[in-house]
DNA sequence: GCCACATTTAAACCACAGGTGAACTATGGA
DNA sequence: TCCATAGTTCACCTGTGGTTTAAATGTGGC
């Protein structure tokens, strides 16, 4: 084949949007299911699943399986760096006011990201009621778990519980900083909008925050959006 | 308009494999004409025409107007970059290594281009026999006309009798740097090919100096390849 | 003034790639 | 054992986006 014809094959696989939106999910280099994937790039189940067999046929991304999950990553890190060459090149213009504190925030996959939720995983470490204790877990402090408590949500339980990791560090890349992902994460932003602090918007993964969210959350965490 | 969103505009772009083709011939850092472009893609005119407006837009390339061409390069250094690092995902073997060897031009449209083409222009300049006197306009100096006559080049008929630009600074891309151009630059690059100080290769724009070119070149201009 | 060439624009066409729905496999939990 | 969940495969259909055909714009050379 061509070179330049794998070239084009190349950048046709990473061009479609559907694919390019998995793609941006995985920059993070977690390895995430195809039903993961899927959501966050807003396809069905087989869609993903065919456009992922493409992307793996393709040496791109390698699969793992692990029950009946499939875990998708990065077939080799230079997939990674051409990826984030690419995401360099979005006009970064409207990035604005991060300290000018927007209402809105946005959800990933299930738990809160951007901005928003890089504030409150600084505030949480900051006053020690989460550490990062590896590069890819947070533990929650004594501390963490009776302000987790407060809040209505049993930390430790869930820890004990749950199967799905804990408390995972997250990179929003937009953001390159971690917020609060894993089932901790997603607790939270369930929480928060049965509290009615945050609102989900219909067909979009984006959140707002209400009046009395903003208000709580400043006294809570002192993060004033 | 959302980051996701832009990003895969971005991807969508670059994914089609026409454009895809001629993104990859810009590679080299060399500005290409629209019909030039157009050729190597193996699209009609109006095909490239199209995906080369769609470019622009969305700033990965810039164009410059020279007489009926029209020149494509990429807009800024970061496109050529995510490119290179797309490509080397290409699982196949790497071509040889571009020649930086000193012997080694290259001609632009008509007229020596490359780093060579900008020591010749650079030397010229530097000893009065062109002056650069707006930024569209060489114009040679009386130095300078005795010195292409010595040349064989009558530039004083010259310019009375072309209408065409007659010499103009032509930016090279690669080089970031201007060299000579217009109905001078042309003439000068037929003279050397008939001394046989420089010889074209075939289908490429490729020209290499022969030992007797470097030597002359060193002797009338000290312009050491 | 003319013609030739390079390129762009507009409109009609159509192929291919992605989405959908149904059915199938496999894993885990009661 | 049964059922729910996660994921894949297949066949069909639809719509987007690129190509084509045609005509217009603009520039250079005579």
């Amino acid at each position: 084949m061509d070179v330049d014809t794998e070239f084009t094959t190349l950048t046709a696989l990473i061009g479609e949007p559907t694919r390019a939106r998995m793609l941006l999910q995985l920059l993070d280099g977690r390895a995430l299911t195809a039903g993961e994937l899927a959501c966050h790039a807003n396809a069905s189940p087989q869609a993903a699943s065919g456009h992922l067999g493409k992307l793996v046929a393709a040496e791109l991304l390698a699969v793992e399986s692990q029950g009946r999950h499939r875990y998708y990553r990065f077939a080799r890190p230079e997939v990674a760096d051409a990826l984030e060459a690419l995401a360099s090149l979005v006009p970064t213009k409207q990035q604005p006011a991060p300290t000018s504190g927007s209402r809105y925030a946005r959800s990933c996959y299930d738990h809160l990201a951007g901005h928003v939720a890089v504030a409150i995983t600084q505030a949480l470490c900051q006053r020690e009621l989460l550490t990062l204790t590896t590069a890819k877990e947070f533990t929650v402090t004594n501390a963490g778990t009776a302000w987790f408590t407060d809040l209505g949500i049993d930390a430790k339980m869930m820890q004990q519980r749950s199967r799905r990791a804990f408390a995972r560090p997250c990179l929003d890349w937009s953001e390159r900083r971690h917020h609060l992902g894993g089932a901790l994460g997603a607790a939270m932003l369930t929480r928060l909008v049965a509290l009615d602090w945050v609102r989900r918007t219909a067909n979009s993964r984006l959140v707002v925050f209400t009046g009395e969210g903003q208000r709580q959350l400043y006294q809570i965490l002192g993060v004033r959006l």
